[in-house]
DNA sequence: AACTAGACCAACCGCTGCATG
DNA sequence: CCATGCAGCGGTTGGTCTAGT
């Protein structure tokens, strides 16, 4: 084949990216959506890959993302997804809408394998967080996922969907066993979960990118802020002041265009905004009382009647991947 | 107070699948 | 049908921060 390199080596950027570049992406992106990533560097004048702006944009300029801590409830989603669907990191962050499937990813690397590793050592609990534990730790073990090299099985998309619907299938026993087991947790009453910290009341989970953006400026712009990971750790830690300069939807709206060229996790969270009003509102309800993603996750796994859509395609016909985000 | 080791996270690299000419 | 290019994915690395000594 000899592919050449995605991106010349000679005048491409690399490392960190600034508040600057941040800023012309995102105002390149909220213009013309999402997609053509090749055109981007040339059109923004940004001297970075086109891979890399890409991978900015979705691990961190999105709209949507949650950033910080996860939750009792989301590390157990991963950690059942993780041990049904293997490294799928990209499926396993279409389950959770508000997640890259970066941090997803570092969050297994650098928490949840010691976690369960532990957990085995003592193997104490026994329950299905240690057989969660031995078909990751096998490498995919289980039988749902392609296994092998641990790459993406070589099958046609419409086969690998049609696999994926019965993973859901799968997983949302799995899923329904791990929420209705842990006591402590008590995922089904909304008063015990603890509210996203990113959260506050009245305001919206949605950080739209403009928002980092003014976060990641007012962290450079102040004293002391700036540099290496300030401003982006004010952004990990707390949505508070996405109050301002909320772009009116045109964000949203280019990412939804998303939907319509890429497959992965991003698209799924861009298809399910197809209208910023109803996505804020949404959020804004849930972040409420519960974290929304849970609170619709077990809305689906608990509704079994609900489940027709789901299970009627399971084999027949093959639902749309970002059928299950629709949940959240 | 200084140094070291470990943890964490953002970004890069290489590979793969899909789309297009 | 084949070759090529692009976008996406997962693994890995490098830099920074924090806790411990």
């Amino acid at each position: 084949m000899g592919r050449p390199p995605c991106c010349d080596k000679v005048g491409v950027k690399k490392g960190p990216w600034t508040p600057e570049e941040d800023l012309m992406l995102v105002s390149y992106v909220q213009e013309h959506g999402p997609g053509n990533w090749r055109a981007v560097p040339t059109n923004t004048g940004l001297m970075r890959c086109s891979k890399s702006c890409r991978l900015r944009w979705t691990n961190y300029l999105r709209p949507g993302i949650k950033r910080g801590n996860f939750t009792d409830q989301e590390e157990k989603l991963i950690i059942h997804l993780q041990a049904l669907l293997g490294n799928r990191w990209a499926a396993i962050a279409s389950y959770l809408p508000e997640r890259t499937d970066n941090d997803i990813k570092n969050y297994w690397n650098t928490h949840l394998k010691k976690k369960l590793k532990k957990m085995q050592a003592g193997e104490g609990d026994g329950g299905e967080d240690g057989g969660a534990a031995g078909a990751s730790e096998g490498g995919a073990g289980a039988g749902a996922t392609a296994g092998g090299g641990g790459k993406r099985p070589a099958v046609p998309k419409g086969q690998w969907e049609r696999r994926l619907q019965t993973d859901i299938h799968t997983a949302r026993q799995a899923l329904r066993d791990a929420l209705s087991l842990e006591p402590s947790a008590q995922p089904l009453a909304p008063a015990k979960v603890e509210p996203l910290p990113t959260t506050p009341p009245g305001c919206t989970t949605y950080a739209s990118s403009a928002e980092n953006i003014a976060r990641l400026l007012e962290g450079w712009l102040r004293p002391g802020g700036g540099g290496g990971k300030g401003p982006e750790a004010s952004g990990s830690t707390s949505t508070t002041a996405t109050t301002q300069q909320r772009p009116q939807c045109s964000g949203e709206g280019a990412a939804s265009a998303s939907a319509s060229h890429s497959g992965g996790a991003a698209a799924n969270t861009a298809a399910q905004t197809p209208e910023c009003s109803t996505e804020t509102s949404k959020m804004a309800g849930a972040a409420g009382s519960a974290p929304p993603a849970f609170s619709m996750l077990e809305s689906w796994l608990l509704d079994d009647g609900g489940m027709g859509h789901g299970e009627v395609g399971l084999m027949t016909d093959v639902v749309p991947l970002g059928d299950p985000s629709e949940f959240f």
